[in-house]
DNA sequence: GCAACATTTCAATAATTGTTTAAATGTTTG
DNA sequence: CAAACATTTAAACAATTATTGAAATGTTGC
């Protein structure tokens, strides 16, 4: 069993960590950089969506730490930045394949 | 190495997932849940936020299948739903105490 | 059935967050 | 150094989401 307990701006870090996971975009390309590192256009492309909103989103997951950057060249390479964050996407996407599943239900 | 490939749907539900645990109030709701069971009230007065936020948040919660509620008498109490999000949160928890932390960085 | 308690629901407001468009920055190649 | 490309930045707008306070529902014990 583990230690539970949280201060409250440990609980509200780990609440923003899990809102940069919460946007349908900014999972998409998350989950497009765990297999291998990815152009910030590979990502705009393979998502379909602008490369200034794509941008928008990598700035937003780079501050969070959940992906790291390294430019070669003209473009801008983006890779899993957090082990930890990597491990609670495999588990989830598994979960996803195992069960069917949808996770919410009507009200 | 796990397939990590999504329908659109899939990851829309997943980010709703992790919307849920994306903010304090709530995340601070599920970590109170995670040892044992939990009465709405308990859990209002455990956090010092109002009986009637404090069940807003539960309702979202149960209906994203991450609490499931069971009345005794004249309350009502909650426990986690489901072990993959427990295992999420023990990892991420595990690993704000392993390392410190703080995860977001200044842009 | 009525009073006391626990929880939920509703509607209004406040606050946050995603998206778009246009302009700016940085990098390579002729 | 200018042109072409890749990415980022900024500001405005649209959309979503959290919070509050008051009223409603459900449960127990007298």
């Amino acid at each position: 069993m583990v230690e539970t307990h949280l201060h409250i701006d440990q609980t509200a870090e780990l609440a923003e960590t899990f809102g940069l996971l919460a946007d349908p975009t900014r999972l998409s390309i998350v989950i497009a950089c765990m297999d291998k590192e990815r152009s910030a256009g590979e990502i705009a492309e393979k998502l379909g969506s602008s490369p200034s909103l794509t941008s928008h989103h990598l700035r937003l997951l780079r501050s969070g730490r959940i992906l790291k950057s390294e430019r070669r060249g003209k473009q801008i390479f983006y890779t899993m930045a957090d082990a930890c964050v990597r491990s609670v996407l495999e588990i989830m996407i598994e979960h996803i394949f195992a069960h069917g599943i949808s996770l919410s239900k009507k009200i």
